[in-house]
Formats: structure tokens, C-alpha cells, sequence
DNA sequence: TACAACATGTAGCCTTGGCTAAACTTTGAC
DNA sequence: GTCAAAGTTTAGCCAAGGCTACATGTTGTA
């Protein structure tokens, strides 16, 4: 390690989380991070197919900001995952499990949402940043949210 | 887009945000993404040099709990982006930029983190959620946030 | 001083999530 | 009914971020 080093700055030492604890915490980060896209998928399936019937690949391509082809690969590893169905030609649908977690998902962005704004965050802030916050909330935090935003009636 | 399914369904439409203002948020979240990595990696070696003297491959691999292989190579991409430099043997350092991306990169977890408290989430919750979310609070809802805090007194 | 233990670096593999280009279907306007 | 426009699919490329395996370097201790 370099005995060295441990004298000249051990003495100050700040204190960090003991190793395990900080590895434990940067893995949900990552794991959070790999579910985040199918949520962000699953929840825009749910929203199109609510609103106009079908989920298309060029309309969830528009809407995400990138191209179909994209889409269409995201799409298929949302099948792989058994959270949705695609006919060729007619778009995506979801099933059971896949409406299952977009529900959840939609019910927790929204929850994100309303706390920032009741926070003091602009609309348009709060709108943004949930789009990624949202995936790193847990449930225990979900329901802290949940509980401020009733205490304030 | 299928004139019958329009038909259909759009009566009932909810309102979705338009196109390219969605498409403007999930591309904030992608780039935050692609940046959270590297944030997190300067805030630790940030960390290791302060309490430690030094910022080895091995010891950044055993807290983020991944192999030391990746650690090397993340190592090289902020040697890359010009954050960090590292001299065989003897681990990373910061370079000036580097330090400064840390300094904000520190004093933004701990105001998620003070945040996620004061809302009364658990300690160890608010810590693991906060290594997540950090990476998406914009700086609108950084401030508003300190702005809550201080309204705690 | 030698050497075993440990740390480092490198190579090769995989998945995810982007992209463009090109071939193929569907659909709607005439 | 035709056919061009629009949408879909597939293929092939790239970078990031994981991994394991192996070769090489350093170092504390016997
Ligand atoms: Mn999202
Ligand atoms: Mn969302
Ligand atoms: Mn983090
Ligand atoms: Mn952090």
C-alpha cells in the first residue's frame, strides 16, 4: 500500500464507507442503471398504445430522441425480457408484465415529479430530471416521498 | 399511423408532452448517463488520495466492486477526457480539472444526500439512492434543494 | 538477497445502446 | 389500381463498460 503514504496522510484520514457497504451501493446504481431503458420503454409503449392504439417504432423513435433502428433493437430486447410483444408490420404491445411494470413506473415517475415540484423545482426541471432520477428511487424512499407529499395535504 | 385506431382511440387521448420536448428530456438523461461513470470515479479518487495519499487501480475496483480490469480501463478513459493522469505503479491523480469536477461532484451528494434525510429517508437508503440520482439533479433542482434545506434551518 | 504474494497491465470476449445504409412492406393519394 | 411516400426490418459499424485469463512488475519479509 505504501507505508509511506499511510503515515504522511492515515493520520487525517476522512472517513469512508467501509468497502463492501460502497461496492454494495455503486451495484444497485449499475443494476438500476441496465433497468432503466426498458422502464423508460415500457412506460412509453403503455402511454402511445393509451393514446392513439398502436406503438410504433418511428413514433417511440421521435419521442426518445433517436433513430428507429434504435427503437427497433430496444424493442426486441423488451421481447426478449417477456415484458412485450411485437407483430411485425403493427408495433409493440405489451404483455402482462410488461403493463405490470409500466404502471409501476408510471405511478413512480409521477410521485418523483410531484415531489420536486413541491420542492420548489420549476415544471420543466422536474420533468427532466425525473426522467433519470426516477430509476434510482427506491421503494423506501419511493414511500419518504410519498409520506412528505401527504403531510402536506 | 392507421386512420381506424385513431379513430379509435383518439377521443380518448391523454395528453402527452409534444415530440420533441420528450425527446429533449431522455436526451438529458442519456448524456447524464454517459457522464455518471466518470463523475463517480473522479469523487472517489478524490477520496483515496485524501484519506489514503494514493489512488490505486485495485483499491477503486474493490469499492465499486468490480474487477480490477475495468478499473484500469475506466482509468484510461478520464486520462483521456483530461481528468485524471496516473504514473505506473503508483495509481491515479486529479488532474486540475479533475479536482475541480470532484469538488462539485462531493458538494452535490451530499446535498442529495442531506435532502433525501431531511425527507426522513434512512441513512443507508438515502446514501445508496443518492449514488444514483446525483447524476441527474440539474442545477435548477440543486439549488432548489439547498434552498429546502435552509429553510429547515 | 531472494522470492512469494500482491498489484498492474494487456488481450480478448460479451452485452448494451447508439448510428447509417439498404432492402422490403404497407398504405394512402390520385 | 398504381405507385410514391412512409414505415419496417436487417445488417454492419462503433464506443462504453462489464468480465476472465495471463503475463509482467513491485515489494515486504523471511
Ligand atoms: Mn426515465
Ligand atoms: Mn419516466
Ligand atoms: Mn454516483
Ligand atoms: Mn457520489
Amino acid at each position: 500500500m505504501g507505508e509511506a503514504a499511510k503515515r504522511r496522510h492515515g493520520d487525517a484520514a476522512e472517513k469512508l464507507p467501509a468497502e463492501g457497504t460502497q461496492a454494495r451501493r455503486f451495484g444497485k446504481t449499475r443494476s438500476a442503471q441496465s433497468t432503466a431503458l426498458l422502464e423508460d420503454y415500457v412506460e412509453l409503449i403503455a402511454d402511445l398504445l393509451m393514446s392513439s392504439g398502436e406503438a410504433r417504432p418511428t413514433d417511440i423513435a421521435r419521442r426518445l430522441g433517436v433513430s428507429h433502428a434504435t427503437a427497433v433493437k430496444t424493442i426486441s430486447r423488451l421481447k426478449r425480457a417477456g415484458l412485450a410483444t411485437a407483430r411485425p408490420y403493427r408495433g409493440a404491445f405489451l404483455t402482462e408484465k410488461g403493463r405490470a411494470l409500466a404502471d409501476r413506473v408510471r405511478v413512480r415517475h409521477r410521485l418523483v415529479v410531484d415531489l420536486l415540484r413541491a420542492l420548489g423545482v420549476p415544471t420543466e426541471a422536474a420533468e427532466a430530471d425525473a426522467e433519470g432520477i426516477e430509476h434510482h428511487v427506491s421503494e423506501t424512499t419511493l414511500k419518504a416521498f410519498a409520506q412528505y407529499l401527504k403531510s402536506l395535504g
